[in-house]
DNA sequence: CGTCTGATTGACAAATTTCAAATGTAGTGG
DNA sequence: CCACTACATTTGAAATTTGTCAATCAGACG
């Protein structure tokens, strides 16, 4: 989820800036009650659910912009877990304080509003994924979806390290770890990616987008 | 998502209550501006989306005390469809006036977000099932939460009529038509449910819950 | 009565997972 | 700096699940 920075500007008077976590550490645990929100200001934040068996879901790789713990502010405790992948700067936004100013600020009403209504979306748009596509198109996906947000903040959409481990991309997209191997080599291979480990080159934009079926000109 | 009856009231001023729809009728389609947002009086409405390739992706199957229409408020702008299923009763809401009213009134802006942070949430529940679930545990989930909600209603939890297709159960599972077909024979064989056409009796659910993966008392 | 759509069932094919083993990488402490 | 350990990755082969194709059946409705 995206926040503009003029908004980013009004919260600054409640938020708690720079709140660093290194790898590993938790920002909120399902279960606890909520206290916060939190936005993102560098690094990478891993969202999870577990279900009762004790399968570990990931429902997101979350970056700098983007805010975290929304879905708890229904029943006022965490429903999910928030891990920090490698060292982060987090912002905390206390809840409480943030639902009285948007009772003054109409606009800060409307972008929190919109955010969710976004985060809405993109989860829709991730189930189409995984309901729709097989791995190849899945993973095509996936990559393109982190350049672009890596684009975003003004870095390198063809060239990044991947922050997640093989087995964590497998986890989110419904893959076994071993797919996704298999499917980076198939792609290295085939010269639309050139990769190393966590370091990814995206050689050929048209053939992924094509992949993911996104199709650019024509299809 | 529910909306309880108090804040129903609230609404009562600005909803345009009692707008039938037949059968096949749309509430509003992808790419439509957003004017309003809908609450489900009776009946059952399913929302989709469609891929680029003109796959159709079913996001829900609504039943009265929902809200659909959420996920247009980022981009002002529908990006899904949402046709009834059945005949059916639709409370419109303009969502200005919704927006207006929030302003002035605290708990309905509260209800109103933990609407969205409870769609987040279910949202996610579903990405956890269609993720790390396989075919027989994603229809057990689904014929428990269908009755859990029927029951919630109080209709009958135990036996209830699908508004759907097998199709339709299908592609909102991921499964394929023939899966879902096999596996309601399936269960039905093992006395789990009995199940003629759409007409379903929920026989055991100690079973049921069991096989969806949500253990009852010790796993 | 015939037609249409939805449902069922079987046989086969394809995609993905699982199991297994080998290799690579990074970090730790001697 | 090296050896050692733990963990991540790669790759192959076999097994399994689910999808696809095809035929048939059942009920609804004009």
């Amino acid at each position: 989820m995206m926040l503009p920075d003029a908004e980013i500007q009004h919260l600054d008077n409640i938020v708690n800036r720079g709140k660093p976590m290194d790898k590993g550490d938790m920002l909120f645990s399902a279960g606890q009650s909520m206290i916060s929100i939190f936005a993102i200001r560098t690094g990478c934040i891993k969202t999870y659910t577990v279900s009762p068996e004790g399968d570990e879901q990931i429902t997101g790789f979350h970056l700098p912009g983007e805010i975290v713990g929304l879905d708890a502010i229904n029943s006022e405790r965490h429903p999910s877990f928030a891990k920090a992948m490698t060292t982060s700067m987090i912002c905390e936004i206390p809840y409480q304080k943030l639902d009285d100013l948007t009772a003054v600020m109409p606009g800060l009403r409307r972008q929190m509003v919109k955010i969710m209504s976004q985060e809405i979306m993109e989860e829709q748009k991730l189930l189409l994924l995984l309901n729709r596509k097989n791995a190849n198109e899945r993973l095509a996906a996936f990559l393109l979806n982190l350049s672009a947000r890596y684009g975003k903040q003004g870095f390198s959409s063809s060239r990044f390290n991947l922050v997640m481990t093989r087995n964590e991309i497998g986890n989110y997209l419904g893959l076994a770890l071993e797919t996704v191997s298999r499917l980076m080599s198939r792609f290295h291979e085939d010269g639309l990616i050139r990769v190393q480990n966590r370091e990814i080159d995206i050689l050929d934009f048209d053939a992924l987008y094509e992949l993911a079926g996104i199709p650019c000109h024509k299809d």
